[in-house]
RNA sequence: GGGCGCGUAGCUCAGUGGGAGAGCGCUCGCUUCACACGCGAGAGGUCGCAGGUUCGAAACCCGCCGCGCCCACCA
């Protein structure tokens, strides 16, 4: 709609115009019109399509969800007014630890996959945490439906009331029947290619939770060890006798001493070169390992000399896999050091008997109690050297556990990505992200990544692999002929689901089959949203059996964006990419708008454990969505902000600001004109042309923020200067066939630019702009054009690039002077309103010149009597002020 | 150890080669005909430090210091 037609309506403007209720009142309106439906009959060019990132809907509601989902929605609705068809549903990420961890806590629950289903089941009434009910695995997966559909009416709650412009007929689940179906024909398809596959290795293993964990969750935390010294002699034959005949390792783990394999030194390391070669014998248990060299052991460090066990870390495991050494393994699943067979191959000892009587005193100890005990056994034996010496390492733990992973041997499956790495960097080089630099943690973490991505995980409330195992007559699994489900069966649950040409009855039995046990990665089907979304929207909820729908796929992917923070770049952003290669050869999205954190005050992380977070609920109640939404639009793309209620109370400030201008604006005091003859009125709609230019780039390059502020800026401008400076030409109107033109002008004036305001704020605050809008306009504003600086330009008619640089500086010298008029009464603690008697405005002619233009609109802002000029090198402003009148 | 980002007023931050700025906070004033949820004015800075390029540097280059984040083969 051009702006020329805007004005036909009659405004209806309130007495008193507030904020309050709008967010109530117009959520229903929108909701009502379906104002944020997707077309989905519009061409593939004008689609905007955004990847939703799916909250975890079992944790917490924070401030920073608001934060950066505002960031979105403010892309979504430039968009939306640039004309496109918006395409941006919403996602609830469900499936996961974080919900089963809830389920246990809330329901006083344990799964229990060898328990039979309980159609009848009801949780107890007083949930226990102590003494948890064993339940099987369907009954568990319902309860975590049942309590991931309450978490996310909380989070819908949110986003309504914040004025996401969602379409809420486009939600989906990332345990939902469809995300399960794709995410099971995805696997499947990567089965067949050869980019699945199944291996027992060793693998990253959180001991609580009892499952496989991927690379991309772990993190560091400083935790205090210290660092022990231990002699390992020469075994037999290989020593002299001599004083040296021992070999001096230094470890922080020496529980893991039973399952060392070898000793290692840098190839080039004199001091080692007598040891390497021969053979060692571990203290306590008596086992020979080899002397060997490596060049990844660093000279600099301990001793020189380093103990590879299976597995103490990852570069155990590259070590082990490089150098061909043995598995002797110690550690259990559960974490605690398991029985071994001493004696057996591969656990030979040249005293059996005191390596039986040492490993009694560790087995079924845990890590540290393990650690604590050896060490005491290595004292007595003599065979540590010296004082520990305490140190603080980084430890690697599963980002939501509570111990550091081990690396236990297990059967995993896994996803191919280092032979995709090449193709994966180039993937993120034509990917446009903003801002620009976050682009290298892509490339840090594909650079180092140590091995395929591990997707199975030994746990329940996720999406199942779609597989079944042929039984041999013995019972044995057999592992390498998977039965696959077929497509049209999708989604399946083997531990329920029978495969082709099986009966119930042959599950678990010799001959028969059993289904594959584990989930996936919850990252597995998240890798997936693009496709989810895309193709299955509207089929929420586990019950629908809705089919991916391919005309809507071709029309919105690739995504134009997928919105997201920094810290899931190497897990959400990386793997969305790997599976999107994968699947389709092609990069999910176009582009990816970064948004940094919220941090507290104090700028530190906000987290759960910290107890520094903020809800975000009561803020809604107490500013005001739009003012929340100002705060977070105002934090940058990539740039971490922190928490300031101040800068709400701001944006509340601006909300009201416009309702007021609005007010004014709209008064029907004189009849509009038809064009716009005023000098000052002319220069600020030019001025308002180049912000809406400034606006309409910054927001192409995802930049709301910057649009935000160059938008603010003008709009306090506007109010406390160009609205002052043509007020009184407005209320003069009718005196003369000139001051009715005025009067016309700035009428008209006025009525452009507030629409062209309230249009550049509508993507920040929804809420005030639509009512604002609503007083004079057809529509909701969130459908209206986004202001166009061309069309504006081209309503001063055709000007000459000298008048509109004059006109410019008559408004600029008209401020200028105002400003200084102010200052001499605020200085006079007289009134604004305060007569003046004369002002002399020394300037250079050129801007004198200027000043002229709109010197009747200053005299008439400052109740000027008489303006009178000289030519100055330098700008000065002498004011007088008329006397006083006398009190009384 | 490597990479990325940041360092400007008490606080939060804008400022891509030519006047050191905004908001908040603080002080003072003004019941003003859109707005007291308001308006006006004022005080307040060695632009982290040091060097270089340039007629001119908060900005560009080099080095250093500090903070944050990511990554690392953390013995």
């Amino acid at each position: 709609m051009p702006p020329d037609q805007l004005t036909d309506t009659p405004a209806t403007v309130p007495e008193r115009p507030t904020l309050d209720g709008l967010e109530q009142k117009w959520s229903e309106a929108w909701e009502r019109d379906g104002c944020y439906r997707f077309d989905r009959s519009a061409p593939r060019e004008r689609v905007f399509s955004i990847d939703t990132p799916p909250p975890t809907v079992s944790g917490s509601l924070h401030v920073g969800h608001v934060f950066s989902y505002t960031h979105t929605d403010a892309v979504a609705r430039y968009q939306r007014m640039r004309g496109k068809a918006v395409f941006y549903p919403m996602g609830w990420d469900d499936n996961g630890l974080p919900t089963e961890r809830r389920v246990q806590n809330h329901f006083g629950v344990r799964c229990d996959p060898s328990v039979p289903y309980d159609a009848s089941f009801e949780p107890p009434a007083e949930p226990s945490e102590k003494e948890p009910v064993s339940i099987s695995r369907p009954n568990f997966v319902e309860l975590c439906l049942r309590l991931t559909e309450t978490d996310e009416r909380a989070f819908e709650d949110l986003w309504r009331g914040l004025g996401l412009s969602v379409d809420w007929s486009m939600t989906y689940t990332t345990i939902g029947a469809g995300a399960q179906r794709i995410s099971q024909r995805s696997f499947l398809g990567l089965l067949e290619r050869g980019e699945a596959y199944q291996l027992e290795a060793p693998t990253l293993w959180d001991v609580d939770f009892q499952t496989a964990v991927a690379q991309a969750e772990l993190e560091d935390r400083e935790r205090p060890g210290a660092m022990n010294r231990v002699r390992f002699r020469l075994a037999d034959g290989d020593g002299d006798g001599a004083d040296g005949d021992s070999a001096l390792i230094e470890t922080t783990r020496p529980e893991l001493i039973p399952a060392c394999v070898a000793l290692l030194a840098h190839p080039d390391d004199e001091r080692q070169r007598g040891l390497v070669g021969k053979q060692v014998l571990t203290p306590l248990f008596g086992t020979r390992v080899p002397v060997l060299t490596h060049p990844l052991v660093d000279p600099e460090k301990g001793t020189g000399l380093v103990m590879v066990c299976t597995f103490g870390d990852l570069t155990d495991v590259v070590w082990w896999r490089e150098l061909g050494l043995p598995v002797r393994s110690v550690l259990g699943a559960d974490g605690r050091l398991a029985e071994v067979p001493w004696g057996a191959a591969g656990w030979e000892s040249v005293d059996l008997e005191r390596a039986r009587r040492d490993y009694e005193e560790l087995q079924g100890r845990t890590v540290n109690q393990a650690r604590k005990r050896i060490l005491e056994l290595l004292e007595q034996a003599n065979d540590i050297v010296g004082e520990p010496t305490p140190v603080t390492r980084a430890v690697k733990f599963f980002e939501k556990g509570e111990r550091p992973v081990e690396i236990v041997t297990s059967r995993q499956w896994f996803l191919r990505t280092m032979s995709h790495r090449e193709k994966l960097l180039q993937r993120g080089r034509e990917l446009s992200w903003h801002p620009p630099y976050m682009r290298a943690r892509y490339e840090d973490w594909v650079n180092g990544l140590t091995g395929d991505w591990c997707v199975s995980r030994q746990r329940f409330f996720g999406v199942p692999f779609p597989l079944w195992y042929r039984l041999d007559a013995s019972g044995a699994v057999l592992y390498d002929e998977p039965i696959a489900a077929r497509e049209e069966q999708l989604p399946v649950d083997p531990s329920t689901d029978v495969p082709d040409g099986y009966s119930t009855e042959q599950r678990g039995v010799p001959g028969g089959f059993v289904g594959d046990p584990d989930v996936m990665d919850t990252w597995a089907t998240s890798s997936l949203t693009p496709q989810i979304a895309g193709g299955s929207a509207g089929s929420a909820g586990t019950g629908s059996t809705a089919g991916e729908d391919q005309e809507l796929f071709a029309k919105v992917f690739p995504m134009d964006v997928r919105p997201q923070a920094h810290d899931i770049i190497r897990t959400w952003l990386f793997s969305t990419i790997l599976r999107s290669q994968l699947d389709h050869d092609a990069l999910p999205w176009k582009n990816a708008a970064i948004s940094g954190w919220v941090l507290d005050p104090d700028r530190k992380k906000m987290s759960k454990s910290k107890g520094n977070v903020v809800t975000p609920m009561h803020l809604l109640e107490e500013y005001g969505a739009d003012a929340v939404r100002y705060w977070a639009a105002s934090g940058r793309p990539g740039t971490d902000t922190a928490f300031d209620a101040q800068q709400m109370k701001v944006g509340r400030r601006l909300a009201v600001k416009l309702l007021n201008a609005s007010k004014f604006a709209l008064a029907d005091l004189s009849p509009e004109g038809e064009s716009l003859t005023s000098p000052l009125d002319r220069a600020m709609i030019a001025r308002l042309a180049a912000v809406v230019a400034d606006a309409t780039v910054s927001f192409d390059g995802y930049d709301y923020a910057r649009a935000l502020e160059r938008v603010e800026v003008f709009f306090w401008w506007y109010c406390d200067y160009y609205l002052e400076l043509v007020k009184g030409r407005r209320y003069d109107a009718g005196e003369s066939q000139d001051a009715r033109l005025g009067a016309a002008s700035v009428s008209r004036a006025l009525r452009r630019s507030l629409s062209v305001f309230q249009r550049l704020l509508a993507p920040f605050l929804p809420f005030v702009t639509e009512e604002v809008w609503s007083w004079w306009q057809q529509g909701s504003v969130h459908r209206a054009s986004w202001p166009d600086a061309a069309e504006l330009l081209s309503a001063l008619g055709g000007v000459e690039v000298d008048s509109a640089a004059s006109e410019d500086e008559a408004l600029a010298i008209a401020a200028d002077v105002l400003k200084e008029v102010r200052k001499a009464k605020s200085e006079a603690r007289r009134p604004m309103r305060a007569p003046v008697a004369r002002v002399v405005v020394h300037d250079s002619a050129t801007r004198l010149a200027a000043l002229a233009l709109g010197v009747e609109d200053l005299r008439l802002a400052g109740s000027i009597e008489a303006v009178e000029t000289t030519e100055a090198d330098e700008f000065a402003v002498e004011v007088e002020l008329a006397e006083e009148p006398a009190e009384g």
